[in-house]
DNA sequence: CCCCAGGGTAGGG
DNA sequence: CCCTACCATGGG
């Protein structure tokens, strides 16, 4: 265990937005499993200490993981001084966006279209305990492609996935063939990244958002999903709008900072009830 | 029983 | 480009 100085850093708004599907409220804090390692991270009178991993380890992989050494100052201070944005980014103070692997948020985000974060989080456990290498103490790694390589749509579904499943066997095969290339994806820029993402099945414009934002850290894009569509129609165009309108809606209003002002939104919209949406 | 969930696809206009 | 029916499943 080591004391973590870090401030600014709110465990609470940054594990329960919806950003990430393995970490839980565990009694005196947070825990999960992430980068293939089990994590506890529990906060006492503002000071936050780290248990599951050595101090080193957490400096080598998980600073970045949690997006400690940027400066969330520069982004809040870039948005467009609206009323109901201010208060969400006083809602989410200490929300830290997670630089999540690529493989684990492509696969995570499938899942998750039309569907809820409990469901969500239930499934992927399940998935984890059934596919993914044993870490020990009852914690499972997420489960690679190669882990993956000879699971039938037919084994997902009977996980729950409903018919995202033949999306998730054809998300693994894309991967294992080398057409889904995250090493490519990561530097061709966020257009391009988007682009490539949409060519396959079960990845539409809202997935690949997120898998662009949380698992290729391209921080401009702008992931539309039913709450999101809501607020920025109803919070700032103030009529119903097409995700294209959203979608340059978002670029000219919050730029290389979209992704950040849409999850501050999306906490704020969905843990209150806004007003008229 | 209903409605809904961090939507996408296929098919049509 | 737009719109819509349909898609499995379980939480609330």
């Amino acid at each position: 265990m080591f004391i973590l100085n870090q401030n600014g850093f709110n465990l609470k708004n940054t594990f329960e937005n919806g950003q990430c599907f393995r970490f839980y409220r565990d009694g005196t804090g947070y825990s999960g499993v992430a980068l293939s390692k089990f994590i506890h991270l529990e906060e006492n009178d503002g000071i936050i200490s780290v248990s599951g991993v050595e101090k080193e380890e957490f400096e080598r992989n998980f600073t970045d993981y949690f997006d400690l050494n940027r400066d969330y100052r520069v982004i809040t201070e870039s948005f467009p001084k609206e009323e109901n944005l201010i208060k969400a980014v006083e809602y989410g103070r200490g929300m830290k966006i997670l630089r999540q692997e690529p493989w684990e948020a492509t696969v995570s985000f499938v899942i998750s279209q039309n569907n809820n974060i409990t469901r969500i989080k239930n499934t992927v456990k399940k998935l984890a305990e059934k596919y993914g290498s044993d870490i020990g103490n009852g914690n499972f790694a997420f489960p690679s492609a190669e882990e993956l390589k000879d699971v039938k749509a037919e084994d997902y579904a009977l996980l729950g996935c409903g018919y995202r499943s033949e999306y998730l066997e054809n998300t693994v095969k894309s991967y294992l063939d080398g057409k889904m290339d995250f090493g490519y994806l990561s530097t061709c820029g966020y257009f391009t990244a988007k682009e490539n993402l949409l060519k396959f099945k079960g990845i539409g414009p809202k997935v690949a958002d997120c898998i662009a934002l949380f698992g290729l850290h391209y921080t401009e894009a702008y992931p539309v999903d039913t709450w999101v569509k809501k607020v920025s129609e109803t919070l700032f165009l103030k009529h119903s709008a097409s995700k294209k309108e959203i979608e340059e809606f978002a670029r000219s209003a919050f730029g290389e900072y979209a992704g950040f002002a849409q999850q501050y939104l999306f906490y704020y919209a969905r843990e209150n009830k806004i007003k008229g949406l």
